[in-house]
DNA sequence: CGTGGCTTGTGAAAGAGTTCACAAGAACAT
DNA sequence: ATGTTCTTGTGAACTCTTTCACAAGCCACG
């Protein structure tokens, strides 16, 4: 094993590995190869083991993985052995959305807290979630030991609520603006954007007629 | 030029390219180099070039590029000359979400009409869009001639779904239930899954204990 | 206890994607 | 015209990721 730069690829296929084990797990099987593995999730058998193999060995040769213990250890890679607490900001249309996700908490994320500047919006609670004003930002974020932050404020205030959030030790955010972020370097931050995922359909939907031009 | 395959992570940038030489059209500015467009999306102007000589050649030696012309035609590329036809199915929680983000019409996607099982959802307008019960589904979908369907039922009914829309004649299915869906290979299925990106911050956050170990 | 069947873990090969580095233009000044 | 400056477009080099292929190891069975 060597722990030197883990791909972005593989940390997404461990995640896919880890929903599939869930479900074996919940199905009752005990035993799984990487073959199965693979076919779970679409890639190759190969790959599974090379993604494996970064972190360890988990199998027996000739028999496979103990599919409680390799979800044991997945769960560790990704550092989801206690649940990661999490805090939304800006509680509309999206984050009211997330607030009622229930499968975040199986999947290893509890929403503590939310925020929002709007007083039709906080000092009530969504989905249980209580709905803060925004001037307690800073000071709830480090009395909660907020390690997550989701974004879904309007994109033209997201870089002035990330300041924010940074100066109160969380260590990512996931961002539902689309608008770029600047942060310092110790953050880890991602995005989800909508419109993006359907601009890339769009592409392959286009490509689809142009087929195969050559030089 | 050669049109062969175009790598996911290329297509997601000239997205990204896009997103940035609107707003610089909106702020007036004319002309843009690669070194800018580089800076923008936090890439390498030798990457934005390398990128845009799959389509072509788009800018002037030693000028740069034309902001509304390269808009033009990375538009053009990602198949956005015309909005996008799109329909939506589960108009729960993130569903009606979705229904009332305005910016996806200024990013070329038009959610035409949106279907649901549920008698307390269908028969209404949610954000101006018509909510319509699942036995309209086919039926409209051919109607309204939707070229791509965004997904968000509960998980345990996605497939069943997708086999629904893809015997209409749709090109693409983007999903917010992490389930796999089998199609077939002719249909483009993009998934988007909160979870997965918290866990991939997750991962990030623990590296940066463990740091640097060797061999 | 040895043999056969099966699956892991991993170097090495192949394939993709990114970065480098520079010739080929384009504008503008002299 | 000619020279200077600037930025594109693109082969070639490099780096990263995936696939291949097989020895090593485990279990079952005789
Ligand atoms: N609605 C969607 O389906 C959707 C999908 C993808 C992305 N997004 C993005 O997510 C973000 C939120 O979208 P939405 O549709 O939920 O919008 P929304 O207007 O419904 O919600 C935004 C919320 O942020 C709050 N807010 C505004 N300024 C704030 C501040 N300075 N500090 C804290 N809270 C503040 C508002 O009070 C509001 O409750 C936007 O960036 C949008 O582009 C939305
Ligand atoms: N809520 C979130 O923030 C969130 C975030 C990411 C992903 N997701 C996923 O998105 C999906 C929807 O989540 P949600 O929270 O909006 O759930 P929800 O229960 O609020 O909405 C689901 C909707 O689907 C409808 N539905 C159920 N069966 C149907 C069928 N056979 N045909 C058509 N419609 C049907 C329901 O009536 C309901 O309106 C789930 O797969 C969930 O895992 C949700």
């Amino acid at each position: 094993m060597n722990l030197r730069k883990i791909s972005e690829s593989t940390v997404r296929r461990l995640s896919l590995y880890l929903n599939l084990l869930r479900d074996m797990s919940d199905a009752g099987t005990e035993v799984v190869s990487s073959v199965d593995l693979a076919g779970g999730i679409g890639t190759t058998a190969a790959q599974v083991r090379k993604d494996l193999s970064n972190f360890g060995s988990f199998g027996k040769r000739g028999q496979g993985y103990v599919v409680e213990d390799l979800r044991a250890s997945i769960e560790s890679i990704l550092g989801l052995v206690r649940p990661r607490r999490v805090a939304l900001v800006g509680a509309g249309k999206i984050g009211s959305a997330l607030l009622g996700y229930r499968d975040l908490r199986t999947r290893g994320f509890e929403i503590i807290v939310a925020f929002d500047i709007d007083p039709e919006k906080y000092g009530r609670k969504v989905f249980d979630v209580p709905v803060l004003p925004m001037d307690q930002l800073e000071q709830r974020l480090s009395a909660d030991r907020i390690e997550i932050v989701i974004l879904a404020t309007p994109p033209a205030v997201a870089q002035e609520v990330a300041n924010r959030v940074t100066a109160s030790g969380v260590a990512g955010i996931l961002s539902f603006a689309a608008s770029k972020l600047e942060t310092d370097a110790t953050l880890a931050v991602r995005w989800m954007d909508v419109a993006l995922e359907l601009e890339g359909l769009s592409f392959l939907i286009s490509a689809a007629g142009n087929e195969v031009e050559e030089s």
